[in-house]
DNA sequence: ACGAAGGCATAACACTTGTTACGGAACAGG
DNA sequence: CCTGTTCCGTAACAAGTGTTATGCCTTCGT
């Protein structure tokens, strides 16, 4: 058998859940087998038993972060079409919360050791790649049906704008956090009022 | 005296640039110390020679990182002004060649251990913070002249709009390298046309 | 030409890393 | 109560880390 069978999944999710919020605290350099193992309140032996290695542990670092924010996006927008449903993804992302944040800064360090020499390419860069892709689709689709619906000018190209979407939120991800805590937070919201209404005012729309 | 005089101040930064490319290429966790010196092709005593220490060394990676970007857009934007400023600094800093990626990737790699817990803090953290807040400034200065010559609508909040362009740079170089490569790339000129299209667009300009 | 000194590579150091091996505790069936 | 099995904590391991120390080799001054 090449894997022993899990017994406790309960535990296992706790122990990634540790590990993302390692990796989110001190990133993958401080995300130490020890450091984890002491946050979840288990052994080193206990980790290891439920993960064949650390690359694995990683990856289901990854997998968690993503099924979370996607989880949260689908809550938010599932129910939603067109314009709103674009607004209901895009504040799904903010880093306006602790935990939003956690997953930026997850993202962000999976993405800073990806893209490596190719001969050496982890996991996780497909695994990142999956989850943009993921969001660029869903905003996609959401652009066309406002484009159907009149909401936006027909001259626009709806994956460009998507992209244009998703990076807005990345930028964002980034740079709340960086100098006095938490102060462009606060400006997200407002800097994603203006995006969309930028969206809105693309026609030249007859003066009414 | 505390630190030896240094004979080869150029090599030094040799070590310094071959410090950067391994942040960038393999993350803050592969840049180990004899990775960095064997791609400066000295030994690792040289290198413990002109730093007292690795996060000496880290600390002149990011220097470097902020100097040779902030080289750029000034040389770009410095005989600009108004929109023709904003588009050549945000054109400066687009990942669309191998060094500009390098720059957001380094930024990354120390944004993604940014923001630990307050008893350890880096300095790499001031320094990212200085990086990010001198591009807000000379955008936000940019943007009160565009809105002096009357190249923007007046109602727009100059230091809002300035960390939404950088929130869109940001979130462009992340971006980049996920997924196929460089994919985002080419589309990355585009998505900072329309932006700017639409900064200019904000305006109920009276039709010529 | 000779001595002194400084700059650098080599190799060792102590420590931390991921991973593995071992032994005992907890629990089941008889 | 005993026995066998399962599960997990402890401790050990080899490899790799940052850092330090030793000694050679160049280079300069006299």
């Amino acid at each position: 058998m090449a894997q022993r069978r899990i017994r406790d999944p309960e535990a296992r999710e706790r122990i990634v859940t540790a590990a993302r919020e390692e990796v989110g605290a001190r990133g993958l350099r401080g995300a130490t087998v020890r450091a984890i193992a002491n946050r979840a309140g288990v052994s080193t032996g206990f980790v290891m038993h439920y993960f064949p290695d650390k690359p694995s542990l990683y990856r289901s670092v990854l997998e968690q972060n993503n099924r979370l924010a996607d989880a949260r996006v689908r809550a938010a927008s599932d129910d939603q079409r067109g314009n709103a449903a674009i607004s209901a993804v895009v504040r799904a992302l903010l880093p306006v919360d602790e935990e939003r944040r956690l997953e930026w800064r997850v993202w962000s360090a999976f993405w800073a050791e990806a893209g490596k020499p190719s001969d050496e390419r982890d996991a996780g860069d497909d695994g990142l790649a999956a989850a943009f892709t993921g969001l660029v689709e869903r905003l996609r689709s959401a652009l066309e049906e406002a484009e159907a619906d009149g909401e936006v000018t027909e001259g626009i190209d709806p994956r460009l704008e998507a992209e244009r979407i998703v990076a807005m939120a990345a930028g964002l991800g980034l740079l709340a956090g960086v100098g006095p805590s938490g102060r462009l937070s606060a400006r997200a919201e407002q800097m994603v009022d203006a995006h969309l209404a930028d969206l809105g005012r693309r026609a030249p729309q007859p003066a009414t």
